[in-house]
DNA sequence: TAGATTGTTAATCGATTAACAATC
DNA sequence: TAGATTGTTAATCGATTAACAATC
């Protein structure tokens, strides 16, 4: 038996590669058609190099002393996180995270294509939010088998997102972003994707208080 | 001359902190008095000596055979996340994720205190959203400097990102939460946290993308 | 006491950074 | 051509995991 040799990239290059894309299409709009390393490092403050070796990662081949294609790279960029293919979508929980998310028009560049939204509360199915119908919960594993939906985003409490994973989960969804601060428990072959919000803050708060017991020690 | 030993905390453990905070605080609900890192590592599936290094980071000891006492752990954590003491805050950019912000009550536990929200569209000037007044940008410096805020949010567009951030460092902001993509120039004693939704997005689809490869070679 | 769990040191693993030949 | 930049290998650094003594 030949051993399967899973390739999975190094996760701290992954969330780079967002970042690179947002400087890319800004020196993309300015009609340059090649960029360097050492440019997209210096505007994010990273190594050279670390950006040669992310970048490598998507197959682009740079021409010395030219750099690489930017418009070839940002099509490398966007297949490699997969964002090349549209992904049928939806959302649950229409609070004030999950409207903010069904009104991102940004997504839809991702590949994001949120076709449904489902909610507890009455008072919420039947309305419409930024194009996207709200339907009972209940109605979930049916419709994501019927429009064959890849990805579910979790914006409800805390308490809810469990129960809303297994129906996502009877609903055949292969991978589920979650912005609930509970640990969810799936299959092996769902892919979750935790976005907790408070990670984020808690970085900047804790560099703000080390920087004032270093100041004052 | 003594070189000063400046303290950092390793930076995957400062983002693991609060995914425990959540753990914990639903054992605490459930009137455990301690708890043991097993229990911990086994639901967010991680290592236990990872978990232990971690929590000993926030100068927490535990009792042998017993655990870790769940109510001072809490305690450590948020006071080692900078979480223990409220900082005032602003936010610039009413938009759905702006809104979002103001709307999730959660951040008041983590000591975030928005006291002010401020935008460039005349239509949002003198709204109240969730009791937070919007104010014209142009008064940013005055206010941030009359209530000495210490946080400054941006959920503007990654076109005026910098123009706020500008804004921020004249009002003598120390913190600035970034959720625009756009790389922010800032002087060194400032500390910006980027919270790029798309990270968390490209996360997600690459992994699914990766899965989808693996499966067909 | 016996044994589970902490605290800590050592070993491993993986990511970042340095060095440098190849190339246009 | 000369020299800037890529591509890649080697060295370093830091984080994770393993091992185990200390302890309640």
């Amino acid at each position: 038996m030949r051993k399967i040799k899973k390739f999975s990239a190094p996760e701290p290059s992954m969330r780079r590669l967002p970042a690179y894309l947002h400087v890319l299409s800004r020196i993309f709009k300015e009609n340059q058609t090649f960029v360097s390393c050492t440019t997209i490092s210096r505007q994010l403050r990273l190594d050279p190099t670390q950006v040669r070796k992310d970048l490598a990662l998507t197959g682009i081949v740079g021409k010395p002393r030219v750099g690489y294609p930017v418009e070839e790279l940002i099509g490398n960029i966007k297949a490699f996180l997969g964002w090349d293919i549209q992904r049928n979508a939806v959302l649950v929980g229409v609070g004030s995270l999950g409207t903010a998310i069904l009104g991102y028009q940004q997504f839809r560049l991702y590949g994001l294509n949120i076709i449904a939204a489902f909610d507890r509360d009455p008072a919420q199915i039947g309305r419409n939010i930024f194009g996207v119908n709200v339907y009972p919960i209940e109605k979930l594993p049916e419709i994501a088998v019927r429009h064959q939906i890849e990805l579910g985003i979790i914006t409800v409490n805390a308490d809810s997102a469990q129960e809303v994973a297994d129906l996502m989960i009877r609903g055949f969804i292969r991978g589920i972003w979650n912005f609930a601060p509970k640990p969810l428990e799936v299959p092996n072959e769902v892919v979750v994707e935790n976005a907790l919000l408070s990670v984020s803050l808690g970085v900047l708060t804790s560099k703000l208080k080390q920087i004032e017991s270093n100041r004052t020690s």
